[in-house]
DNA sequence: TGGCTATTTGTCCCTTTTGCCAAATACCTG
DNA sequence: CAGGTATTTGGCAAAAGGGACAAATAGCCA
């Protein structure tokens, strides 16, 4: 296979995406930065498990933390990835 | 965590584009179509896993299958797909 | 029908992912 | 320093993912 290294990268970042607590919260993030707690909050599930979902979206890159005195507020890199919901729901129309 | 279905279904069909090989598959689908073995032979890993493969991405929607006599042709169905890829690019160059 | 080619499906094994709880860490404040 | 709040990390169990091999299925041709 061809150039292997592309596509291993392409695919984490796209893995980082392929979970729905993810892609929630990279929507959230995208009408403005919050910190771990209030996105807790908004999911309803345990805060270890949110901690661990944004350090697969910071390690992939989307995500960015910064400190601010005990508390982390994560912010949206690329605003790009909203795109991708766009060809997501192309392939839902053309299913029905 | 509003809208559950709407962000399950997108991710299973992030999640169905987040394999190196499935990725390799769109790529090369994106060219023209192929059958299974053509595939087969230019990933290098067993038939049957690229069946899987192909079974994957076509529950999701992204790709379909005709029957021609005794072999499956597979082609592209939302080349839009390929748009993912920009913003996967973008997403590294900001981490350089 | 029997054999040949192309593809899919069943089964097994191993690895990764996800979630919870509890413990650890970090930082502020009295 | 002690206590409180915010977040991350370790460990564990259940579930899902990925690959190989063998067996099953489908369609062609003699």
């Amino acid at each position: 296979m061809l150039d292997n290294e592309r596509y291993t990268y392409m695919a984490s970042v796209m893995k980082a995406m392929a979970h729905p607590t993810r892609l929630f919260i990279v929507d959230e993030l995208d009408k403005g930065p919050k910190n771990v707690g209030e996105l807790t909050a908004m999911v309803g599930i345990d805060m270890s498990t949110i901690s661990r979902h944004l350090s697969i979206l910071r390690h992939a890159g989307i995500i960015a933390a910064t400190k601010n005195n005990n508390q982390m507020i994560y912010r949206l890199l690329c605003p790009c990835v909203l795109d991708m919901y766009k060809c997501v729901l192309k392939i839902k129309e053309q299913e029905d």
